[in-house]
DNA sequence: CCTCCTTATGAAAATGAGTCTCATTTCTGA
DNA sequence: TCAGAAATGAGACTCATTTTCATAAGGAGG
């Protein structure tokens, strides 16, 4: 799990931006970016604020016009960090991945992986007449700070 | 899985209410046998609409008010159904419960149960830091009818 | 290095789910 | 029966996300 820019991640998603034929943009780039700076879920609307005071700046739109792309392209996975609001995350070309335990009370987000829970999500997704492309795992409660 | 108008769990979760101190209010009870006639995730607009309806109108407000505190009591389960819309469903008092699959094409949702997801979930649950009250999972991809 | 057409962008307005406020009504215990 | 606490319904409001639309780049073919 990456903690730094992750310039590797950025380049590899450039790269398939244009592989599926999208042109190069300004504003996706700047996405692209400003995504491999975070290692874990940032929310659209945060990405809007650190861009949008940017040389030329990138307007709302193309930001979530972005992450949808990108969501497409299985570059970034979108999770539900709050009531109503959407994290995105770089996803590693290696394909592994983490989760998340999210905290009820102060919403802090602890990644976490697991391969037996990896391991029985495929087992399921091959038995089941559905082509499972993606699986989302949340885990919900208090955090270490908020449980007392 | 129930699939018809769920009494038991209507009165269970009645019981559970008036012992968590709440009053016996109208719309709260509404809502409730409303639930109870939805064996699968209904979102709260869909409650809404089906209860303003009713002789004593039920408004949008109660619909949620009333959600969040079965959510909050164990009662029913929420999930996120599509972008930015979340779906409640009740919860078997008995403890098992269903995860659902949800189709990218048409929005179906498949609910299915797995035994070995969920030790591996209580394994992991146990290890962890983090006091794990509920959890989700969600698969996504192609429905039978829509992988064509 | 130019053109023309296509795609990408940003600002602002539109949507839509979910939340809040507040004046009323309904419960419930005393 | 009464008073105080809860519960309600309308409708205004918030806020994330989407759509619209006029304008500004890409870039393939000259």
């Amino acid at each position: 799990m990456a903690t730094k820019t992750d310039k590797a991640w950025a380049e590899h998603a450039l790269a398939a931006l244009q592989e599926a034929g999208f042109k190069r943009g300004g504003a996706r780039t700047a996405v692209v970016e400003a995504l491999a700076g975070h290692s874990c879920a940032v929310t659209a609307l945060d990405l809007d604020h650190e861009l949008r005071r940017r040389k030329p700046a990138v307007g709302r739109a193309s930001v979530y016009r972005a992450l949808e792309q990108l969501e497409q392209l299985g570059l970034v996975q979108r999770l539900e960090v709050a009531r109503g609001t959407a994290g995105y995350e770089r996803v590693e070309p290696g394909g592994e991945h983490h989760h998340h335990a999210i905290c009820r009370h102060c919403g802090r987000m602890v990644p976490f992986e697991d391969s037996s829970l990896e391991r029985a999500i495929a087992n399921l997704s091959a038995e089941m007449s559905f082509e499972v492309t993606d699986h989302d795992v949340i885990l919900r409660g208090l955090c270490e700070r908020c449980s007392n």
